[in-house]
RNA sequence: GCACCGGAACGGUCGCUUGGAAUCCACCCGGGUUCCAAGAGGAAAGUCCGAGCACGACAGGACAAGGUGGUGGGUAACGCCCACCGGCCCGCUGCUGGGUCAGGGACAGUGCCACAGAAAAUAGACCGCCUUGCCGGGGCUUGCCUCGGCAGGGUAAGGGUGAAACGGUGCGGUAAGAGCGCACCGCUCGAUCGGCGACGACCGAGGCACGGCAAACCCCACCUCGUGCAAACGCAAACAGUUCUCGCUUGAGACCUUCGGGCUUCAAGCGCCUGCGGUCCGCAGGUUUGGGAACGGGUAGCGCGCUUGAGCCGUCGGGCAACCGACGGCCUAGAGAAAUGGCCGUUGCCCCGAUGCUCGCGCAGACGCGCGGGUGUUGGGGAACAGAACUCGGCUUAGCGGUGCUCGC
RNA sequence: UGGCCCGUGGUGUAAAGGUAGCACAAGUGGUUUUGGUCCAUUUAGUCUUGGUUCGAAUCCAAGCGGGCCAG
């Protein structure tokens, strides 16, 4: 941590096995920004990590693994900008639509937004837990009142 | 159109996967850091054929089902490849050259051939042509000619239909005709010669019989056991299954009794198990609606199969070729929500524009202008189709650039 | 990855190798004060490319597209 940060991406940060996606998803916590979507979820690791899901209609398999490629990359190169503290570090789900491939940069940007989207989506709904569960059962009008804000 | 070749290279930097070495953390499993090496294709694709490999089945044979189909060769094998033969098409004509063909059998049998047409398959006869008899009319040279009708016979030349009409053209022949006869061509059969063979050449005979469709059923010859690396094999959570086990002592009560005892409930103690706790002590709970152990099968998961192979490169030799042999050298991807990427620079390739030099042709004949080719400088642009998933040999499809030959404009 | 099936107007579906139909939809005109109903009429198709055949939606081959199953 004393060192400068590197842009490293190893198989710690990648999502991995049949199961692990389909928690992600079903949080239901989503950023859709038109050639990708994101979906989001805190996990109990000490990183983020993130899936990448593309379906056929984005192309062959050539231009399948291109696009891929080009999402890890502008996750690798802006991975210190994007939010992992708070509510926690996050497992992440890209759905790739069907596009044409754009640059490095428009991927980075559409990252960026989509990532902020779900760090604040997962920071209303703790301190609604927080408010909910400090005073049980007997006041569910103060919603937009939550205590520490 | 055919054949062949290429599918960018180098460097820097940030990353990914695998392997190796060193080092650090960790009881073990394993993980981190640094360095080094390697890291997509001609189609990796479609999954259309053929194999290897694995498992299951299997004495042998036959049937069924599916596939292939000129001949000879190549190959591990093939529906692939090479050479040749034959048919068709194109060009040329002094030679033959190129393209293309699922190219066995229609005298084994069954079936189909719409419409049109007289007739569509052991032929048959609508209009015709010719002829005989009878009846009627006309003509005149009075026994012939001609016209019409009816009945009978001979023909298949001509007509029109059709994709296709039972050899074609010509001459002879005939009442009219007809392979009825002859010549050439086609067909069938036979002999000889050449060729391993498909077949070809040539000679003779037959007077023509045998329409097409088998990518219609079918017959003949040959080939094929089925399933597929998510196969197969090893380790092995969870759930379910099977088996075993859950004790000892004392006291009290109920029941049975062959009076030896058996069985069960409650309470206490010892033992055992679980949890708290670093350990002992201790505390709490459990000791048959539950717990523990073992077993085989085996899911998730992990490993293995997994990359040395009918392998690649070079030289020489054999063969028309496909291909084969000998010798030498090389090791060259192994992922698993799935590794080969991003950025920068230089060079090479292609296109466009500007410009310099040079060559050829045309106009002009002094300069010059236009077109085409080669080469240099500079600016801008582009680089397709497409990503290994067990591995090979082919085919097909997608698609960029170049070279050579040929054809057309 | 392996296996199986199917492609006919815009939609749904027929058609033994011999003229590609039917219904709904769409367009135009008529009927009606208008709309609907009804009547008449028009447009539009065999997934693509080759081959067999006199002739192909049908038979054969290759490709393209879509769907289903195993895991």
């Amino acid at each position: 941590m004393s060192d400068e940060p590197r842009f490293t991406f190893g198989r710690g940060q990648k999502l991995r096995g049949r199961g692990a996606f389909k928690p992600v998803i079903d949080a239901r916590a989503c950023s859709d920004g038109g050639a990708i979507a994101v979906h989001g979820c805190p996990n109990n690791g000490s990183a983020n990590r993130i899936g990448i899901s593309i379906g056929r209609r984005a192309g062959t398999a050539a231009r399948r693994n291109r696009i891929k490629r080009m999402i890890r990359e502008a996750y690798r190169l802006s991975q210190h900008e994007l939010p992992h503290t708070a509510p926690g570090p996050y497992d992440l789900v890209v759905i790739v639509r069907a596009h044409e491939p754009l640059g490095l940069d428009e991927y980075r940007t559409r990252l960026a937004d989509a990532m902020r989207h779900i760090h604040a989506t997962w920071q209303k709904r703790t301190n609604r837990r927080n408010a909910t569960e400090a005073k049980p059962r007997t006041a569910p009008t103060d919603l937009e009142s939550p205590p520490g804000v």
